[in-house]
DNA sequence: TCCATGTGAGACATGGGTGTCGCATATGAG
DNA sequence: CTCATATGCGACACCCATGTCTCACATGGA
């Protein structure tokens, strides 16, 4: 009889994610439930966004942990961690945009916290000589986030194919496009 | 005492950069003319935003131009297209979330004439064997485009500093985090 | 069985943006 | 100067999403 929030919370992730401006009432149809309902379980538009938002945060650190960013060599936990987000990136992408359309130029708390997680990632491959040092952490950071939502976007336009989605981004990321000597 | 269409679009490019989702009075007021006589230049929001996005394309073609995609190293092709592309870089990032937003998974027409642009400069990087071949034109596209929407975002919300923007772009996308034997 | 809880359906008011119109006014060309 | 054109201003209706409410019904436990 009661509705299962976390599972209305995916289910309203998968949609918004396919159709950014569904309304409360498409997304209240997606779970089978009514929009009163929906608005019993969130206050508003504004408080589903928000908890989407957690969620979000929930899933990436999970990938993160399942990642190991701590372990290892640097790179091969670069490749990890694109390959633990790829099955978000297209939900992650929802909630950068999200973002950027209602508040440019304000950052939200909860992201920093990730954000310091693959920035140490990044801080411990330049220690350790295996990254190169005239970029900065944060700007890798980004970069990060940039080239795995642009990789979904492209897969769902049909421009990568989804098999090589994780090897394309992984490759640029870490060797860029110039020819290098080594590998 | 008549209009300046280019200007009134350029100022709506500006504002719409800053504020995404600004009503057409916003647009107005910022253009210092009536709601009405924005009306009377623009049918509708709708044919506002297509206007922009040609207004964005004539741009993206002349900043290409400029960079001379198809002269000397094509590195340093990049890197000019880098530097002629950032000042629009906020202004691709709006239409660029526009369009994702209103209708993800399509493409517009006017898009693959500056696609193929780019992917032929990529391409032509792979001929001479300045670029690695098991990345795809298309994906590397991509990524530029990505990797400057998102230095763009990153220098406003102060991640990176202006001045580092261009190199910080360029030298990611061509040479990777890896740190690498040449150069 | 009885009752509390959660849900569905529909109605309702509200707010904000949009699109259109009429009318007054200012500008520039002839 | 005269007139056509373009603009500003305000009003209006319209649409859509949102938020709230009521009432009836179903479920599950005591």
């Amino acid at each position: 009889m009661s509705v299962d929030r976390e599972e209305l919370l995916s289910t309203a992730a998968d949609l918004l994610t396919r159709r950014p401006t569904s309304s409360m009432d498409d997304i209240a149809k997606a779970a089978r439930i009514s929009r009163a309902t929906l608005h019993r379980h969130f206050a508003g538009r504004e408080a589903l966004i928000r908890a989407l938002e957690q969620l979000g945060l929930r899933r990436l650190d999970a990938a993160l942990d399942a990642a190991r960013t701590d372990e290892g060599d640097a790179a091969d936990a670069v490749r990890r961690v694109i390959a633990e987000t790829e099955p978000l990136a297209g939900f992650l992408g929802f909630l950068v945009t999200e973002n950027q359309l209602f508040e440019p130029g304000e950052q939200h708390a909860g992201w920093t916290r990730i954000d310091e997680r693959i920035s140490a990632l990044f801080q411990r491959g330049q220690r350790q000589g295996a990254f190169r040092i005239d970029l900065s952490p944060a700007w890798l950071t980004e970069a990060l986030y940039a080239l795995i939502t642009a990789s979904a976007w492209a897969v769902q336009d049909g421009r990568v194919a989804a098999r090589d989605s994780v090897r394309m981004t992984a490759e640029l990321l870490l060797g860029g496009v110039r020819r290098s000597v080594e590998e």
